[in-house]
DNA sequence: TATACACCTTTACGCTGCGTAAATGTCAAC
DNA sequence: GTTGACATTTACGCAGCGTAAAGGTGTATA
């Protein structure tokens, strides 16, 4: 009935180093501690324990669990649902990084693939056969049917009119950044025109835009040889032009 | 066309703790250092920023960054890909945890109230309700139906027969704990059989099964005055007894 | 010109939850 | 007496900075 670090270590499957640390930070202490000086955990001590690894299951802080068990009449179903909401706010952050990251490969590819003058039909099935295929299979299973499709949502229901609207958004961009090469200056009125007509072209994408993310964008045209090929049809140096403009609408350059 | 860190670190809206961080970790090094010791930064080094912003509002570590931007020729959108599994992963562990937190929740809210002797139907709809009135707008606005109807889908889907299958496992782990408790042994065989009795019970709600949950929740039976009534209603210290039992089938003591 | 004040520098601890040494003591068995 | 499996403590490391502390620099103003 009683026993060393070892030995509840191996039994609960934790590392002793774990024991020690609960102790250190006073969220489970040995019952005693004999004369060599080692810890002894008693009866009470694996009750305890076993609350601590369930609520750490549940992906609670020592800190949080150190409240909860520590205080008698705590109430621990209301924690719990402190918690709830806690994880619920992670992972709405994490579905927005999702959806970003989504619709920057999107965008990425889609420009490339566009600029191949693939169909734009044929590119969204593509996009959404080529997803499947490399982790469709294990997602579905893994988390549901709704969870996937909706990750493509964005693409499909984006209907002919959508797509024309982008269509005359990315001419006009090109048309006005042609004309603002004439001035040479990337602060000129045509040429803040021209990032502007950029930044609704990528509202086209993205949910929520941001500066940090237009102008990162901007950078890549720059650095991707396909990008850059695409945009120096206008001209030669139009890329860097374009980055530039955007990097004085976004306020990150003056 | 150059900056102090505290220009170009208000500019981007970053601290110049930050930008003497990524100076230390050779992610973004000044351009120079003046006579004073103060670091200068030009065109090039806002260029390099705007990229580490970028990748790191989509969540990708420094570390990674580090190597997108420094190897010229990166693929960069393999990056992303990359993570983006990666955050997917992450997403799927975060669901694991919530739906266990839900569970548990439901558990102990539908342990009390069916203790209460209220219909099941009305605690269904009841706890759904409550769910929706505290946080329901708010994260079905941000984040979809879909996501906050999968939530509930469980409980929903529970229809009669499976209640019925609980609600007989309810009395079949009472009835055996009842007569295991004429032993006065929580590791005999009739005891170990209660404890599995309450394994499958808990089984009906939870997806995953763990010693840890299993042996935690038998714990909160002791705690929880109303867990420990529902219980001791068999005899007096029966709520103990199935910890133990419980404890020991999970192997968590001998 | 002295002083105030904003800005710059470096060094270094703190957060979480342990993993992983390193250096040393203890217990049982052979 | 030695081996080997345990125990102990101290302490650095991880990511990405926040937040002092202790000091030098730049410049506008009284």
């Amino acid at each position: 009935m009683e026993y060393t670090v070892q030995r509840l270590a191996k039994m609960a499957g934790i590392s002793s180093r774990t024991l020690r640390y609960y102790d250190e930070i006073g969220i489970l202490k040995p019952a005693r501690i004999n004369s060599s000086g080692y810890r002894i955990y008693g009866k009470a001590e694996v009750d305890r324990l076993q609350q601590i690894l369930f609520y750490r299951e549940l992906g609670v802080s020592l800190e949080e669990i150190k409240e909860i068990i520590t205080s008698p009449n705590f109430n621990a179903i209301n924690a719990l649902r402190e918690h709830r909401e806690k994880l619920l706010t992670k992972r709405r952050q994490l579905d927005l990084l999702i959806a970003n990251v989504d619709k920057t490969i999107a965008l990425w590819e889609g420009r490339i693939t566009m600029t191949d003058k693939e169909k734009f039909e044929g590119f969204k099935q593509k996009m959404i056969e080529e997803n499947e295929e490399k982790y469709g299979k294990e997602i579905r299973e893994k988390y549901g049917d709704e969870e996937v499709d909706k990750s493509y949502n964005k693409l499909k229901n984006m209907n002919k009119e959508e797509y024309d609207r982008v269509e005359k958004l990315s001419a006009a961009v090109l048309d006005t950044l042609k004309e603002a090469m004439e001035t040479g200056d990337p602060s000129c009125e045509i040429a803040q025109k021209a990032a502007d007509l950029h930044r609704q072209w990528l509202c086209c994408f993205w949910d929520k835009y941001t500066k940090e993310a237009h102008a990162g964008l901007a950078q890549m045209y720059v650095d991707d040889e396909r990008f850059k090929a695409y945009y120096d049809k206008v001209k030669a140096g139009a890329a860097e032009f374009l980055r530039e403009a955007i990097l004085i609408y976004t306020g990150m350059k003056k």
